[in-house]
DNA sequence: AATTAACTGTGTACATTTAACACAAAGGGG
DNA sequence: CCCCTTTGTGTTAAATGTACACAGTTAATT
């Protein structure tokens, strides 16, 4: 083998698909291309990652840095090594999603001149830049496959939520429909959350009672 | 930000997991170091990633020509890039698990003066090297949570097996124990498997009929 | 103040699935 | 031919999941 040093380096990306609920809507965070080659169209937060720092730092400094966001919960998904991704450069892409509580969420950075962000419903993303539309595919496909684990549940929904929220969250990721009172039944005999005592005035109709995720509970996937 | 462009080049290495089922053992293929570090440790299969490969490739070429096993089914697990995994360099490893027939595995090429390879039960691992027993550990866990997908079952189960055998696999790699009537009812109702019409003669006790997963079965999930 | 619309909260009967369990059948070996 | 070992099958009770109807609470409307 005739060895040639340049043949193993490689250059890694992080990309993330960062998740929230707003009010029963999953929706995922994109930032906008301000300079070409695709300019205007949409891609996923991430970064270069350095041969100093994990994939992990590189993502969390990405997050903070970039968007002001803290306490996001990351897991990883996939890596997307084909040389086909871009034309010019062969990156390899490791992606993560993220979840955030809708909360944390508000204290996003305001957007600054270089970078645009906004929150789009996961059934209704506008048109991606690279391969970012198939990789936020295969986010969303690890997502439905880890919405039944009791730490991203955690992580997606606040202290304060009612059942109802929790459903709607459900039925969108799982892309089915249920019947409120078998979930409610079965939600509430898992012995996962609690009623905080309060209610969830000012909508319309009877306010929902609101729930917390319990402190203690370790991970486990329900269903 | 001052630019250095050594700063995003990374070593990749990929390191496979490769499972088969022997008799109702669970096993994994390991290599041992013959070199300093490490000698005489165990090491799981790899390379290193070129820049001019995709992972799959260099996962395939690494089993091809080194081990000589075709046909081997793989799963992307978990990346590992912290920096502590090897004092001297800063190598990202890439893990997948690896799943074969034991009929199939039958064919791996014999050792040569170089490598030595050795089939181990799961949870009877030799010393390993590196970080390669947490690698192997996650993989196993990995392994765990995929043994309902009906891709895996039939990787790992040659055209005839018993039902007995596919208990036993189960009750490793779940470390349960489980019914003998149900786990067969069960079995039996998903519909993925045909009766042969043959029978394991030569052991113990009554033979058991042998099965083969269906040809047309599509991915999905059981349990 | 009464009515309506919109939504949340609860109980009950039925169907399906899971879990526990005992015995018969088919080989091999003495 | 009997004994040992292992595989194959049915039945019952418990638990879980599914379908479904009505009452409670608020805001808006008349």
């Amino acid at each position: 083998m005739d060895f040639n040093p340049g043949k193993y380096y490689n250059i890694l990306e992080s990309l993330v698909s960062i998740f929230t609920i707003d009010q029963g809507q999953v929706k995922v965070l994109l930032l906008r291309k301000k300079s070409e080659p695709y300019r205007g169209y949409w891609i996923l937060p991430g970064g270069i990652v350095s041969n100093d720092e994990t994939i992990e730092m590189n993502i969390i400094d990405s997050i903070e840095v970039k968007l002001g966001l803290k306490d996001v919960y990351l897991e990883q998904c996939h890596i997307f090594s084909n040389l086909d991704r871009d034309p010019d450069d062969r990156i390899i892409a490791i992606s993560y999603i993220g979840l955030i509580d809708n909360v944390s969420a508000l204290f996003k950075r305001e957007d600054r001149d270089d970078i645009q962000t906004a929150w789009f419903k996961i059934n209704d993303v506008p048109k991606m830049a690279y391969d970012h539309a198939r990789i936020l595919k295969k986010n969303i496909e690890f997502l439905r496959r880890k919405i039944v684990n009791s730490n991203v549940l955690k992580s997606l929904f606040p202290s304060d939520f009612t059942l109802p929220e929790l459903q709607k969250a459900y039925e969108q990721i799982l892309n089915v429909t249920m019947d409120r009172r078998n979930f409610r039944k079965k939600f509430i005999t898992l012995g996962l959350i609690e009623d905080t005592g309060d209610k969830n005035v000012g909508g319309n109709g009877r306010p929902a009672k609101l729930y917390s995720f319990k402190e203690e509970i370790k991970e486990r996937n329900l269903f």
